[in-house]
DNA sequence: TCCATTTAGATGACGTGTCATGTATATTGG
DNA sequence: CCAATATACATGACACGTCATCTAAATGGA
């Protein structure tokens, strides 16, 4: 039983990850939108307007650049593309109206994501697991997307 | 920033999940599985031999019962399915030789793994975030698989 | 016994994560 | 200035996770 913490530890991050997800994902069956794509919304909320690198920079963990989940948003016209002139490979991307009114509604569904963790864990002990986490993940990554939106 | 440290907890988790999975990913590509078949075969290892219902019910957080997964399995010779006479609806699957063989190595990348963990975090470090996230399933989701698992 | 219901599993559909590769535009070294 | 290289993005391929639906076998009550 040499690994049986970290083998525990594994397990229940994949637990929570994927249970928090498929939540996440219930909420979010009443706008709509999956929880990629409130994950894009919600990031250009606050950074928009940014190119599709900068945005996959963003996104937790995303490796490849975003652009089918773009396309998505765009035909769902939650999203559009400003072209760029100074660099004619990228254009900008920003939220239209309808995306801006969709961020509110997935901010209080996140919210209520929020409020059930706190239901369950105190303040303290959410910090613990944030500290012992963000360690690992500047170890075994590179946690940019972490570091620029303030996850660590 | 009410919700500060419970979005972090949730970012972190998923980063953790995301860049965990990619790095045992890149163990396992040495012997041409992914993590979800890896995960399949210590199951087995363990259990065997089982029907696909029951295996469902073991592995993390699965939701449907995971048929394609073994098809691909069966396909490359790693399981074998065993009629079931007591119920031809369902048969009992079970690792071949080579399953088996597969099984010793996987462990191994596995450990090699935890032992990257352990590098960074401490048993108690583990242990908190472990009853932590622990909690946490139990309160959001039915825990099955990790009881029956012994992973919690 | 017979039919309705339940259960085990298979399958189609869809979005995603990941890697490899292709294409157009920028940049840079000579 | 131009050719080689790098960069931004798109796309094809493949496996997964998830949900809905379908089929066949088992079960259970009338």
């Amino acid at each position: 039983m040499k690994y049986e913490e970290a083998e525990k530890f594994r397990y229940l991050i994949l637990a929570a990850q994927r249970q928090g997800n498929r939540l996440l994902n219930e909420k979010l069956r009443g706008v709509a939108l999956t929880s990629s794509q409130a994950e894009v919304i919600q990031v250009l909320k606050t950074y928009q307007p940014i190119t599709l690198k900068e945005l996959g920079s963003l996104l937790v963990c995303e490796t490849g650049s975003p652009s089918r989940l773009m396309n998505r948003l765009i035909e769902e016209g939650v999203i559009e593309r400003v072209p760029n002139q100074e660099d004619k490979r990228s254009s900008f991307l920003q939220l239209t109206n309808e995306g801006e009114k969709l961020s509110e509604s997935i901010q209080s569904l996140e919210d209520e994501l929020y409020e059930g963790f706190m239901s369950v864990l105190s303040e303290e002990e959410m910090k613990q697991v944030n500290h012992a986490v963000g360690k690992l993940m500047v170890s075994i990554s590179d946690p940019i997307a972490l570091e620029k939106r303030n996850l660590l």
